[in-house]
DNA sequence: TCTGTCGTTGACTAA
DNA sequence: TTTAGTCAACGACAG
């Protein structure tokens, strides 16, 4: 290791490779760059594979490019710079290795599959050119595969066996505070002239984006926004210690909760450093508990990216152990209604399209996708709302659909949760309660009675009188022609009837479930004391059905 | 092996 | 306005 070079009065030339974890502080892997170091060179690489416009809409990248400006900022003040640079990492590597006559590599580890085999073939080509690789954990609290050998190979499937291993792991280690110029003065960024040019942040436009449309920088990207949100956040003690989950309101004109979920995922902030935070404003307070208080959802967090690692397959239902297979329809016409309706554009003029997309004709839901889709973020039970209504409640399309938009729009859209969400909702894994259905119509009246929140997505609805603006096709006639919208003309019916599709779906549903008990009747599970025993005679679904009835 | 309990956030109705 | 019961009945876990 660096023995050698401390005799010899060598030091590394290191590159630290940001991807998430883009901050300062609480940054154990670049604080590992910097120990015994003669130049330093801070990489951003933009992989093809994960940043390209299909997967990643104009929003997040607008984040993404946020989070880089900042980054680059920070790193000036200890005078360097950051590198950004396009290509495959497997690609990219070997060029810099030699370019740059690197010594040691850092990174932040990282858990996702596409990580995990992306930075194995970078660690082989590392070693071929002869330089060191270190790597540390701190996107999340604990260490993933901890967990998982605590819980005897397999990731937690509930929250309170989660928590039950937690218990046995300890408390989460303390944030390391970031690098000071002190700690950079030994260390120089060689930067030519032209570094800009070869290494500079890209543009939007740089990107193929059209800028004009774009609305307004709500979550603005970035470490130093992202440690203004905690410290404002933090500031409400009270708030902080009486949090609870459930009690927030998906539908409140402005967030209820913190969006620091943007700034975790990208690692802009650092999971520790918040729950460290949370730690001292409930120093001697009562205050609330997981699941539903703060601490509650960095674990929930924790929980998801445990499953990311333990369960293979985890963002698909085919192949993935722990999600129940379902016969979800092949619906195009739906799922384009409910992302974005295309179908209605013919029925509807185009500067009423612009400012409201999606159209499943109920306003709850379409509601919600323009807030989404315009800024990036939804409160948790308003994605609740939409994904129930895509699955198991209403639609009936497979989760992965949902799955692909998210991850599209959401600025906070990160692999494990979002796989982990999805399977939760549409009761496909985690939640099995599928006969609990919420309604579209329901849901949001119980925080939002006079539908202001509709009103500020679909200002097309904005006239209708609060009695009908959940269900604007139940208003007479007279009704919307005053609200200067005719239903099934100006905004569509609803595509489908909630109180009777729902009711069916649940049928599905039980089916679905049945047909999953009987399978591993049949295929008992892999675990060697379970496969010890008397042999039991597989159950048809028929004699399942009919034993349920029976009962 | 079986059984009881529990599960971050349902909707609806009646009191 | 808040709370409890009903609807129908799931899987994971612990004992």
């Amino acid at each position: 290791m660096s023995a050698s070079n401390v005799f010899t009065g060598m030091a590394h030339t290191c590159i630290h490779w940001f991807r998430k974890g883009l901050r300062l502080h609480d940054n154990p892997a670049l604080v590992a760059a910097l120990r015994d170091c003669k130049e330093l060179y801070p990489v951003f690489i933009l992989d093809p594979y994960l940043y390209n416009n299909t997967l990643v809409g104009i929003n997040r990248w607008r984040f993404l490019i946020g989070c880089l400006k900042d980054l680059d900022c920070s790193l000036r003040k200890l005078n360097s710079r950051l590198f950004v640079v396009r290509g495959k990492p497997e690609e990219v590597f070997p060029k810099l290795f030699q370019k740059w006559k690197v010594t040691k590599l850092t990174y932040e580890y990282d858990t996702e599959p596409y990580s995990l085999s992306r930075d194995k073939t970078v660690t082989t080509l590392a070693k071929e050119h002869g330089v060191e690789v270190v790597y540390k954990i701190s996107h999340t609290i604990h260490d993933m595969d901890r967990i998982i050998e605590e819980n005897n190979g397999k990731a937690p499937l509930t929250y309170n066996r989660f928590r039950t291993i937690l218990k046995t792991i300890g408390n989460p280690k303390k944030p390391i505070p970031a690098p000071a110029i002190e700690d950079t003065k030994d260390v120089k960024t060689p930067c030519s002239e032209n570094h800009d040019k070869n290494y500079g942040i890209p543009t939007l436009e740089d990107l193929g984006h059209d800028t004009t449309t774009l609305g307004e920088e709500k979550f603005p990207g970035g470490e130093q926004e992202a440690l203004r949100r905690l410290d404002e956040n933090m500031e409400r003690k009270d708030w902080v210690c009486k949090f609870e989950k459930p009690q927030t309101s998906p539908n409140s004109l402005s967030p209820s909760t913190t969006v620091l979920s943007p700034y975790l995922t990208f690692g802009c902030l650092s999971a520790r450093t918040f729950w460290w935070r949370v730690t001292e404003v409930y120093q001697g307070k009562k205050h609330s508990e997981p699941p539903v208080s703060l601490h509650g959802q960095l674990l929930w967090r924790e929980f998801y990216y445990a499953a990311g690692v333990g369960i293979p397959n985890f963002d698909k239902m085919e192949g993935n152990p722990v999600c129940t297979q379902v016969d979800w329809d092949t619906n195009p016409e739906y799922l384009a209604a409910w992302r974005e309706l295309i179908s209605w554009i013919i029925n509807v003029s185009w500067v009423l399209c612009m400012s409201c997309k999606a159209r499943t004709g109920l306003p709850f839901i379409d509601a919600i996708m323009t807030q989404l889709r315009q800024e990036g973020w939804i409160h948790h039970l308003a994605r609740h709302a939409v994904a129930c209504f895509l699955t198991r409640g209403d639609l009936w399309i497979n989760w992965e659909e949902g799955q692909k938009v998210f991850e599209y729009l959401l600025l906070d859209g990160d692999w494990a949760l979002n796989a982990g969400n999805w399977q939760w909702l549409s009761a496909s894994a985690f939640f099995h309660q599928y006969f609990r259905v919420y309604s579209p119509v329901a849901l949001g009246k119980k925080t939002d009675k006079n539908g202001d929140y509709i009103k500020k997505y679909l200002p097309l609805l904005k006239k209708f009188p609060a009695q009908y603006i959940y269900e604007p096709w139940k208003a007479p006639r007279s009704v919307q022609q005053a609200a200067g919208c005719i239903v099934g003309t100006d905004y569509p019916q609803p595509i489908v009837q909630h109180e009777v599709i729902s009711k069916k779906n649940i049928q599905r549903m039980k089916l679905a479930y049945a047909k999953r008990s009987a399978d591993s009747a049949e295929s008992p599970n892999e675990s060697p004391s379970k496969k010890q025993g008397v042999k039991r005679k597989a159950k048809s679904v028929i004699d399942m059905l009919q034993k349920k009835d029976k009962k």
